[in-house]
DNA sequence: GCATGATAAATGAC
DNA sequence: GTCATTTATCATGC
């Protein structure tokens, strides 16, 4: 559904250094969140059933193709694990009080 | 019957239900009386997800909702933020 | 039509 | 690495 507002390049160009200036406070601003596409979850979701946790090979190879930074691969994986995690601790409390088992 | 209360499991998670009116009385007392520092700890979580009936992460996502929205217009809350704040004085001085 | 609860990217503490 | 959080977005209630 969105298209090519979100793909890579943004803020991933030369990245840092831009040290110059912005004196003291460089409240650099936070990157905006731009949600993934259906490709983008279903490759991602592919390799994460596949192992949970991914190498930097194939972090840096599905960036690639997915146009991602190897960082928002990274991230996608921690956040993905953190939903597993509580999708499994959800489990177990509407499972637990329930009258039909 | 597994895969029927599989399947409510799932969509039982997105779909949105209001919290109870007393619910909702409850965290905002919290909030508004918190305002300077309203993290509650995960004991305060704890607590207030018992006297709500709902979880933890219900709690949490309901501060998260709350600190955000009011930091973006505090003004709209204004009102809401006075008639909690003279309950809470209330409440202290009995 | 917004208010509200839940989820998805992104950051930062540790 | 985990994990609480911020922020925008999504989906629903009314």
């Amino acid at each position: 559904t969105n298209s090519g507002s979100c793909t890579s390049s943004s803020a991933t160009t030369k990245d840092g250094t831009a040290s110059k200036s912005s004196h003291s406070s460089a409240p650099r601003t936070r990157k905006k969140r731009c949600p993934y596409s259906k490709f983008q979850i279903r490759e991602l979701e592919r390799e994460f059933f596949f192992n949970v946790y991914i190498n930097k090979e194939k972090r840096l190879q599905l960036s690639r193709m997915l146009n991602l930074t190897d960082r928002q691969v990274k991230i996608w994986f921690q956040n993905r694990r953190m939903k597993e995690k509580k999708l499994s601790r959800d489990r177990l409390q509407y499972f637990s009080g329930n009258p039909l088992l | 019957a597994v895969m029927i209360l599989r399947s409510r499991f799932l969509d039982a998670r997105r779909k949105r239900r209001n919290f109870s009116k007393q619910a909702t009385e409850i965290l905002n007392e919290y909030f508004y009386s918190h305002l300077s520092n309203p993290y509650p700890s995960e004991e305060a979580k704890e607590e207030l997800a018992k006297k709500c009936s709902i979880t933890v992460s219900q709690v949490s996502n309901w501060f998260g909702n709350k600190r955000i929205r009011y930091k973006k217009n505090i003004g709209k809350f204004q009102e809401e933020a006075n008639l909690y704040a003279a309950k809470t004085a209330v409440n202290a001085a009995h």
